[in-house]
DNA sequence: CGGCATCCTAGTAGATACTG
DNA sequence: CAGTATCTACTAGGATGCCG
């Protein structure tokens, strides 16, 4: 027998789901994996990708990223500059809840305007 | 074939993954619906597990999940009064999401302190 | 017991201009 | 091309005290 009734939370983080989330979310950190798991990217091309994020914020969030070991950053001694970001093998561990999260929202949050739910 | 490579964000919300993340990121939603997947729970009792969560933020976080329709408000005309929270339908549909994060987070967060990585 | 109102704080997002 | 620096703004989180 598991004791799961006796948990208690003296702070967020000792919750396994809030620890993810610290990792994933965030405004602008989903999108970002969302597209890398298609493949790499070019910092520039995820710039034009996603035009409404600020390019500090962009840099920001891809140091992040990197530094949780969710992407991998390459860059190429060129001129001019060539960076290409792409998932690690860790990154690439979430496709599936990345793929379920979608597959939810697509259920239960964009069909919302059409299923006024029971009354 | 689908035109994937076309995908723009002109705005964060866009990105399915952000609006799931949107119902049940912040800080504290997760550890709510995380005890509320083993079974319904009373005020004060979510209190007495999450003691680090101010009551004020209690109420107002049950408020937006209620309100999302993840969670199910029962009040008892009683005195002294009862409110019991369960999950939704909606609310139950994350369950799968939520164990798969829940092992993510024990794979990848939780052992880093063991496994340094490749270096 | 189970809240709500008010006020305050701090972390993140964002706009613009400049650099290797 | 791929960033950084600086400054501002917003919003989620938090502490205290009162009410049905």
């Amino acid at each position: 027998m598991e004791e799961k009734k006796n948990v208690k939370y003296h702070s967020a983080d000792e919750c396994p789901i809030t620890a993810t989330i610290d990792v994933i979310g965030g405004k602008w950190k989903p999108p970002i994996i969302w597209l890398l798991l298609r493949g790499p990217m070019r910092f520039g091309e995820l710039h034009k990708t996603i035009p409404a994020m600020a390019l500090k914020v962009l840099s920001r969030t891809l140091k992040e990223l990197e530094s949780d070991g969710i992407i991998l950053r390459k860059a190429y001694p060129e001129i001019p500059p060539r960076v290409e970001y792409s998932l690690s093998q860790k990154g690439e561990s979430l496709r599936q809840i990345m793929t379920l999260m979608s597959e939810w929202s697509r259920a239960n949050i964009m069909d919302e305007a059409l299923n006024p739910g029971p009354l």
